[in-house]
DNA sequence: ACTTCTCCCTGTGGGC
DNA sequence: TGCCCACAGGGAGAAG
């Protein structure tokens, strides 16, 4: 559910809560959520200070001040809270850290999510380094990147849920994107043309710009910020989950399809590129 | 080399 | 009331 604006709310709190705090304890509750660690958080972490909090689309990463990199995917459910020392008593605590007088509680309940000490190379953890730059970085190039969809022979929303060609996009953006651009999420992206895919790519950002100004999207208690509050964008969604709905734009009903068994979300009417 | 499928997991909700 | 199944989702790795 946790895609590029939830996880940017998620990051600034973070970055608000622990710049500067160090870790004491570290307690992994589940191993699922320490996977793929060649170390033991409990025994690396304590002592290292959080010099900050960074983000490429969908994955968040402590910059450590042993140089290296705690990498935090929340995948579907996973939350990162912020409290005091015994606050948060759910069943699906998974990894608690103390940091200070606070205590920081990694939630999951399908425990896809995970926390990862890696290396950093070139300011991104080496574990990430297979992942696009996303629309909000300065070094993100709308043009280059259309180029590179239109290369690829799989369907428009296959391509924009491919995070090796642009990064933070999921379900939900990719198909209010595409309505926003009039793009039909079945195409094969070989076939747009330049200017609908830079302006697919354009659509994709803002969406995602005014989705962050309302604190996210969110439907149930799973996706909240590190205060346990939930966003508001859900109200705004044109095609995501509106099956049947009437569409914004036309009135026709919004109808869902299966794109390489994922559900989609369009207008018939008014997604034809 | 490129594309698609499978799997990891839990909770929810619809159908019978 | 309860059982069963489909579904939701990101991305690694396998299979096509």
């Amino acid at each position: 559910m946790p895609e590029l604006p939830e996880v940017e709310v998620v990051r600034r709190g973070l970055a608000d809560h622990l710049i500067g705090a160090t870790f004491d304890e570290v307690e992994v509750l589940h191993p699922r959520a320490a996977r793929g660690n060649d170390v033991r958080l409990e025994d690396i972490l304590p002592g290292l200070v959080i010099n900050d909090v960074r983000r490429r689309g969908k994955y968040l990463w402590f910059v450590l001040s042993d140089g290296f990199a705690l990498v935090i995917h929340l995948r579907m459910s996973g939350q990162m809270l912020v409290g005091k020392p015994g606050e948060v008593t759910s069943k699906h605590l998974r990894i608690r850290a103390q940091l200070g007088d606070r205590e920081l509680a990694f939630v999951d309940q399908r425990t896809f999510g995970y926390w990862q000490y890696a290396p950093l190379m070139d300011d991104i953890p080496a574990t990430v380094s297979h992942i696009a730059p996303d629309p909000f970085e300065g070094e993100f190039d709308a043009a280059e990147v259309a180029r590179r969809m239109r290369k690829k022979n799989s369907a428009v929303k296959t391509v924009l849920l491919d995070q090796s060609i642009v990064s933070g996009i999921g379900s939900i953006y990719a198909d209010e994107a595409m309505w926003a651009a009039g793009v039909l999420p079945t195409r094969k992206a070989k076939a747009l043309r330049q200017r609908d895919a830079v302006r697919l790519l354009e659509e994709s950002r803002e969406v995602m710009l005014r989705a962050l100004e309302q604190g996210g999207t969110s439907f149930d208690a799973l996706y909240v910020n590190v205060n346990g509050a939930s966003g508001y964008f859900s109200r705004s969604l044109n095609a995501y989950g509106q099956v049947d709905q009437p569409c914004a734009r036309c009135g026709q009903p919004i109808v869902r399809t299966k794109v390489n068994g994922r559900s989609s979300y369009f207008c018939q009417n008014c997604q034809k590129l």
